[in-house]
DNA sequence: TTGCGTGCAAAGGTTTTGCATGGCA
DNA sequence: TGCCATGCAAAACCTTTGCACGCAA
């Protein structure tokens, strides 16, 4: 993981901003882009692809590419969470993120480490499929 | 889940071909496309999305979206093997996949149906992290 | 004959890249 | 001043779609 090098320009600040006040959210560029650009500091589309290249490399954002169709996700990583000792849920149908802190799922890490030889980056894994809400809606229209 | 209906032509017969040789691991359209055309029995590509879009609605193949920049891969789905469906470590520095095949992962399922209310669909997720030969090449590049 | 299947090419959408310019340190 | 960052446009990709023609049943 890289350090979080390279110089501090109107564009880097602007879409860190919009980040850290979406960190509870997914994000997309088109999403980032169209904001910005509503605010009326617009940022070039290579631009935001690259920037957000660099925070997913030192760490800062996760992304998330479960459907080529719909372009990946961004999220800022809340630090205060400590999202590296947990993992995630996602909802495919409502998109939902959740955080799940479970020490009996954090075994997976130790069982796959020791029986498979492969070691999980939690951060950057995310279960998907479906939540309880969405399940009790899919429920509720076939009655 | 639709039925297999259809006509029987010599593409779907190729395609489907190919796919059953292969199930033993993932494969993407290009692929395809380019053995098919190797065999001197090329396909057009619109006809490979459109076909395996049919085998996926119907249950015969299952359809991985890794990360967006890859394509979607696909997988015949082995009904003699008793293959349940199993998880994936995806290796974040070689790009190597790794089908997982463990019973005790499974348990995961239950565990998370139960008390977290989630139900996961493990041919939608991945475990990203580090693989062991990756591991070890790290070992040996800090020696 | 009927209507689905196919191939081609074009369109659609996301992401990357080349290159000249701009701006931080 | 020396680089890195930016923006634009073009390119690269993957996937879908329109349309005329082919072919299975």
């Amino acid at each position: 993981m890289k350090r979080d090098s390279g110089y501090n320009t109107r564009q880097k600040e602007k879409l860190l901003d919009y980040l850290i006040r979406n960190k509870e959210k997914h994000t997309n560029v088109q999403e980032i882009s169209a904001f910005l650009t509503a605010e009326g500091t617009p940022v070039g589309t290579a631009t935001i692809y690259r920037q957000l290249d660099k925070l997913v490399e030192c760490g800062k954002v996760r992304k998330y590419s479960f459907d080529g169709k719909t372009g990946a996700c961004y999220q800022f990583i809340d630090e205060s969470k400590d999202c590296h000792e947990h993992f995630h849920l996602k909802c495919l149908h409502c998109g939902k993120l959740i955080h799940l802190d479970c020490d009996h799922l954090m075994g997976i890490n130790e069982h796959i480490a020791e029986h498979h030889g492969f070691v999980i980056d939690p951060s950057q894994t995310v279960f998907y499929g479906c939540c309880s809400d969405c399940l009790q809606a899919e429920k509720d229209d076939r009655s």
